[in-house]
RNA sequence: GUGAGUGUAGCUCAGUAUGGUUAGAGCAUCAGAUUGUGGCUCUGAGGGUCAUGGGUUCGAGUCCCAUCACUCACCCCA
């Protein structure tokens, strides 16, 4: 038996009125704050990441789905959205439409993991891209719309951590204090940490080695270097999610592990999933569009996981999905009238009128079970002596009761449905 | 990439310690309950190469080995 590859999932249409539940409040809240949907190809040239996202990330270095087609072009599955849309910004001149273009995505996304709760690897991601202004309004305009969706899932067990990374100069400055705090240390530190002393200082801060965690206690705190103008920006951005009650935490130890990041960072965190407890991420990237060939154009955004999302809400019971009805299901007497039974539901199905018909000769009682379990909220039954005299019943088969309608007033049954 | 756990019906699981006739249950599916009407109830039916391959044995779902798959955790991230 072919089976799907290892960390996919086919999405069944059991899980389908969920998923379509999920994307119409994204939909709806991105639309109210007027950012507009993107769609982009879901495989680039690799190139686009490595150099957006970071040459010594984890996500390039070894999770990306990388292969040559057939002109020796090396190609890659986007493992996320945000060099896809700079990508596109700076190819379409969006800049030249207007100052400020506030994008947002639902979008599939790939990544070579090894499979765990929460983590795929072809997963479901939407986010939302500001890019062309460094106003800390959008930075908490985006911080906001993220909790504000995963409210509207009726999420509780939420956590908004926010953290500034400064600008390069000042983090420069504050990596070095913290290489020279390590100095005498690193004999001490855990063997990935002593990798990441060298490769990417900062991320030491995220082991949950004990060792690790002992010694960066009383490391200097990026925070606290920070110059001037990143921290005024900070303050706005905090009197601003304050403002429109969204609770956070400042997490001086929140470092991100895409290298594009300026400023803010924030991650909403879950307590209701497993150990992939990030439900969402985001953060300002002010130098990403030049880096990738547009002019210095600064950017806000973030991504949210789909699968970790609706993993929360279930174990938080939190969704409230309406059952799934029809209708109209049309019970058929005897099998003769069977292009009866046809027709009069493609009557009714052209006017947009939920309908159904057995399709396998089955007895009355299986047709009645049929209906029932679809949750048709009408049943017509077509045929013996009401037939003979021009008429058919309808059933209403939430109080039970029905009645007779002649067969050249199908008004009368498409008005049951109207509005 | 590393570690641990689990693979028995469409789904959730018994059965494996002490190997022994035709491998069970619940849910789901289908059919029926005097034949023209759903939900509840009752009756019955179908559905399993017990993950795969090998080994031990008179005999393996059960013991041993290998492989594969899945799950969880590390790592990293959404």
């Amino acid at each position: 038996m072919i089976k799907a590859i290892t960390g996919t999932k086919d999405i069944l249409p059991s899980d389908i009125s969920k998923w379509k539940f999920v994307e119409s409040i994204i939909d709806k809240t991105m639309q109210g704050f007027n950012y507009k949907e993107v769609r982009t190809p879901v495989f680039e040239e690799t190139a686009l990441f490595s150099r957006g996202i970071g040459e010594a990330t984890d996500i390039v270095s070894k999770e990306m789905y990388t292969f040559l087609d057939k002109g020796g072009t090396s190609l890659t599955l986007r493992p996320e959205m945000t060099a896809s849309v700079v990508r596109a910004f700076i190819e379409h001149s969006l800049a030249a439409k207007q100052n400020l273009n506030k994008l947002y995505y639902i979008a599939p996304m790939f990544r070579q993991e090894r499979p765990q709760a929460g983590r795929l690897r072809q997963f479901h991601q939407f986010g939302a891209e500001a890019i062309g202004s460094t106003s800390p309004a959008l930075d908490s305009e985006i911080i906001i719309m993220a909790y504000d969706i995963l409210k509207s899932f009726g999420l509780k067990n939420i956590l908004v951590k926010i953290n500034s990374l400064g600008v390069p100069e000042s983090r420069e400055n504050y990596k070095a204090k913290l290489r020279e705090y390590l100095q005498g240390k690193v004999a001490g530190l855990s063997e990935d940490s002593r990798k990441r002393f060298e490769t990417n200082i900062l991320r030491i801060f995220d082991s949950k080695e004990e060792c690790d965690q002992k010694i960066m206690q009383d490391a200097p705190l990026l925070i606290d270097y920070l110059d001037e103008e990143s921290l005024k920006h900070f303050e706005s951005v905090k009197a601003l999610l304050k403002q429109a009650g969204v609770p956070f935490e400042i997490d001086p130890k929140l470092v991100r592990g895409l290298d594009y990041y300026t400023k803010t960072t924030f991650e909403i965190v879950s307590g209701s999933v497993g150990s992939q407890s990030a439900l969402c991420g985001g953060g300002r990237y002010d130098l990403l569009v030049e880096q990738l060939g547009g002019k210095p154009t600064p950017g806000v955004g973030f991504a949210a996981g789909i699968e970790r999302i609706l993993l929360a809400c279930e174990n938080e019971n939190s969704l409230n999905i309406p059952v799934e009805s029809i209708d109209l299901y049309i019970v058929r007497l005897d099998n003769g009238l069977q292009p009866n039974v046809f027709d009069l539901g493609l009557h009714f199905r052209r006017k947009g009128i939920t309908s159904e018909f057995d399709y396998l000769e089955r007895s009355v009682k299986a047709q009645m079970r049929e209906a029932n379990k679809l949750n048709a909220r009408y049943v017509i039954i077509l045929g013996g002596e009401e037939y003979q005299k021009g008429e058919l019943v309808l059933k209403n088969m939430l109080d039970g009761t029905q009645e007779n309608v002649s067969l050249d007033n199908m008004e009368y049954i498409a008005n049951k449905f109207a509005g």
